[in-house]
DNA sequence: AACTAACCGAGACGGTACGTCATGTCTTAGG
DNA sequence: CCTAAGACATGACGTACCGTCTCGGTTAGTT
């Protein structure tokens, strides 16, 4: 409903903000303030400040350096490795941790935001990852893909342990030997 | 800091308001209201909302139900699918799957929080698992927990599937592989 | 310089949504919702809600049965209870007393509005009252009119007393005393 | 409810606010700015602007120079020379005028500020001024009160003429007569 | 008959204020 | 002496209107 414009500019006063002051300190007033619209232009479109984060969220995995790409050279343990980093990277980059944060946190509570979060960012992703397991002959592709997420986002969500080399390596190798692949 | 009784009658105002109106409608007046103490008698002992839903399931999960208990069988793959129900039962029961929830978003924004609840909650079930592992002669005991438990965490926080027993067996089945137990 | 269709249409809406929800409440996207116009047609013909209803009120007031006539048919004394009491009938009248509240309390900050009212709807009143005790032969006829009307508008205007009939025959008693007339 | 200070400073606020922007651009939110409290405790005490504007016009009304005395010299037409020029300069003073204004437009509305009007300011100055009819023996004291102040107030509501000394001695002569009293 | 040009409805927009709710601090009665 | 009760300054909520500003889609008038 919002123009492109208008869009453009809430996205950077709420990656500003929450850089600045942290989402926990987010308001519909101080996003509208920022981004010198009035308040009822940011309620015409989107519900709550969670909304607005997963939409600029959304708007940056559009764009090339948004997307986490999985490879594919043939070698499956060494493309594994490269998702498994970048996944890593952009799970503790500085500007996207919180927001990621934020959105996940949100979801717990917000039944519709789950909804379109599963059905735009996650699902995606999982079915990418899938495919590539699918391409090395695995029995069951989604499982393996969860294999090998689920304990990533088990660390990162309750920071139960760091990503150094050794562990991604590691635990790649149990995710192949669990998904009957190699 | 608060006394005994207090602390019970407002671990008791807790539960019932996010029965009644869910955790974000959750504010220290209500339960101030509904516990029949003054607000500061809150703010003296607990920091929060999230804080004061955190004590109560400490609360509760020092008493004996409050505990996923980790079987000791001598059949490892019995006793791990007893234990991710269990595990599955408390994530979904309609009491604490609200709490649970509201913990797990709280703790990805307050950091004191979420040491607590490393220390106090997750720490402890990881080493459960971990030792159950180790007796079945694991390699890497808590690693093997991860894998177990990293995908059911998945699973329930992004709700990007259910949690039947066939998905389970298949689960722990992929785990067991992956930790070279079998 | 609205068309007369859309005066019209404006003037019926407007008395519409004072008989519904009162002037308080009477807003310019209302108005314009109610008469099927944009707000953009408003505000190019009236400056405020109160001009509207002045407007309406003008309107009606070149009607018959909006003015209020000054009887002549002799008999002083009777001409002018039959001119109090269609005078108070209009005062009092359910659809026309809001209205009139309404642009009275307008008037006490509008001095632009207060001009017109003065100049097309007061004037003309107290010029066609006079006449009638200058006819009778009073020495000061304005001045006899205000005597006449002034009390009624401190009863009407402050709600200090009914409009009996009693009370408008003494009334009148005492301004034609008062006016030296009899 | 408001405590003594509270109100002392809130009724400076307003008078200072109705002095530089008028009373239409009075706000809550500007009273409270200015006043330093927050809006809630303005609408703990007060529901609207106009209520806080009468509340000051009151206070001020308890004090010495806030009341209209009726003097009671003997002399009954000196004496209502007297009470009509005070009360016009009350009416046409630069800092209760904007007030009067205020509170008489609030009341063709609001039927609740309108009746504690009629019982706190103008039924006692009536009153008073019926009684000083009454000891010059005039037959309707209180009617005389309103013949006296009616036209007064219908000059100064509609703003259709000045209040200048000869119209005043010839007004109160009219109204004597009127009256019964000489 | 085709073609402007003026007008109008609709409503997005940046704002201001509304009246309410909750925050965290502070004061006050009463048990 | 402690505590419930709640006043208070603060600030955000979500809504309603303000007055200005584009938009398209008629609707007449002019060629």
């Amino acid at each position: 409903m919002a123009s492109k414009r208008t869009r453009a500019r809430v996205h950077e006063a709420v990656l500003d903000l929450v850089a600045d002051v942290g989402f926990t300190r987010l308001t519909m007033e101080g996003i509208a303030g920022r981004a010198g619209t009035g308040k009822q232009t940011l309620y015409r479109t989107w519900p709550s400040t969670a909304a607005i984060v997963f939409d600029a969220l959304l708007a940056r995995s559009e764009t090339p350096e948004g997307t986490v790409s999985v490879p594919d050279t043939g070698d499956l343990e060494a493309d594994l490795l490269l998702l498994v980093e970048e996944t890593v990277q952009e799970l503790t980059s500085p500007t996207t941790e919180p927001l990621l944060r934020a959105v996940t946190a949100a979801i717990q509570t917000d039944l519709e935001l789950a909804r379109q979060y599963r059905e735009r960012l996650l699902e995606p992703q999982i079915a990418a990852v899938a495919r590539r397991f699918d391409l090395a002959g695995a029995a069951e592709p989604a499982a393996a893909a969860e294999l090998l997420l689920g304990p990533v986002l088990h660390r990162w969500l309750l920071r139960s342990g760091d990503f150094d080399r050794e562990w991604m390596e590691r635990h790649i190798n149990r995710t192949l030997l669990g998904a009957h692949v190699s």
